[in-house]
DNA sequence: TTGCTAAACGGAGAGTGCCTCCGTATTGTT
DNA sequence: AACAATACGGAGGCACTCTCCGTTTAGCAA
């Protein structure tokens, strides 16, 4: 890769974070190009898609994930608290950035979605805190990873659109964690 | 409403109804228009946001949720398959077209929607069956109707998001409605 | 019927976003 | 310095949203 399309890759994605954060994952991606002093013409050859775009930005926040995983499951205390402090914090990683919840959770298990490493990533974090509850026997039987990654997702989906707060999230979260645990 | 208005509305209502079924819920509304021989002035005349011909489309079906709670409270069985048996006949309802689930959803407890009548309607009706639970004294206490329309209608929308089947949401609702249940 | 007015129509067009094409510029190599 | 190869960028085509306003129509009253 040439010196100069990396620098406008590098700076596209500093300047589309920005505009993401501000405006939803939505936001024109001409204004984007524009921001980042470039034309329309090189952002699309660097992400011929919103999506490849995203994915991008997501790279950094989602290496978070598996070292907060590893944290949740260091965590003292009863495996309901364990839980819920997981699925929290799940939340809160995947809704960096408006639309974020819904992009990550519908392409959950989709092979052929652009960002299907990031929901891999996701849904064996997912899948290593159950295992941990699994040992403990506290977990109900034929549960998977990428139901829970659903049904979480879906919390923080719908919370991302209404704009709820962590007040309205928890119970939400409880009953799912009730629903998951013997 | 003089005659011609209301031909116009009703007519646009009918074809807005069949091109968001074939296209989902953010096809052009100029096509809509044009499909209903009517020119875009007209359209949105009567229909200022998208939000309001939406609204006019969910009428019927919504309609159908009060009745169909009724049926599910009628149900003879555990409350558990009440429950989810209910839960089931909520996804499909709410999930009539595309982008409906996160519509409805989304707009649930907030005043200012344009779509709040629907989305009480749809609130109330979890209201009756969790009442009915609660008097069995099968329910877990504090919980609320918005938050299990929540729930739920999250579930919905991932369903929607990734055109998942009835095999694959069922275990999700199992698990809510396992987490609302004593 | 006819005439009148309020109500409603409809389509041209401005604004905006998406995305491509291709002439121009830059890089890095020989 | 010359030359590919690579990358740039912006003009412009297409699609959609939404508005404005000149034209048409419904409904009523004489």
């Amino acid at each position: 890769m040439r010196a100069d399309a990396r620098r406008n890759y590098d700076r596209i994605v500093e300047v589309a974070r920005e505009v993401f954060r501000e405006q939803g994952y939505d936001a024109s991606l001409d204004e984007v190009a524009k921001r980042a002093g470039v034309g329309p013409g090189t952002l699309y050859r660097h992400f011929p898609t919103r999506e490849n775009l995203l994915d991008a930005i997501m790279q950094s926040w989602v290496d978070r994930v598996t070292e907060t995983a590893d944290k949740a499951l260091a965590f003292e205390g009863s495996d309901r608290d364990l839980l819920l402090n997981w699925f929290e914090q799940y939340v809160a990683l995947i809704s960096q950035h408006k639309g974020g919840p819904a992009k990550l959770t519908s392409a959950m298990g989709d092979p052929s979605s652009p960002i299907r490493t990031k929901c891999q990533v996701l849904s064996e974090s997912n899948g290593r805190v159950l295992d941990e509850l699994r040992a403990h026997g506290s977990l109900r039987e034929s549960v998977d990873a990428i139901q829970v990654s659903r049904l979480v997702g879906g919390v923080a989906t719908i919370a991302d659109n209404s704009d709820l707060d962590v007040a309205q999230v928890r119970p939400m979260l409880e009953v799912i964690a009730d629903g998951l645990l013997t």
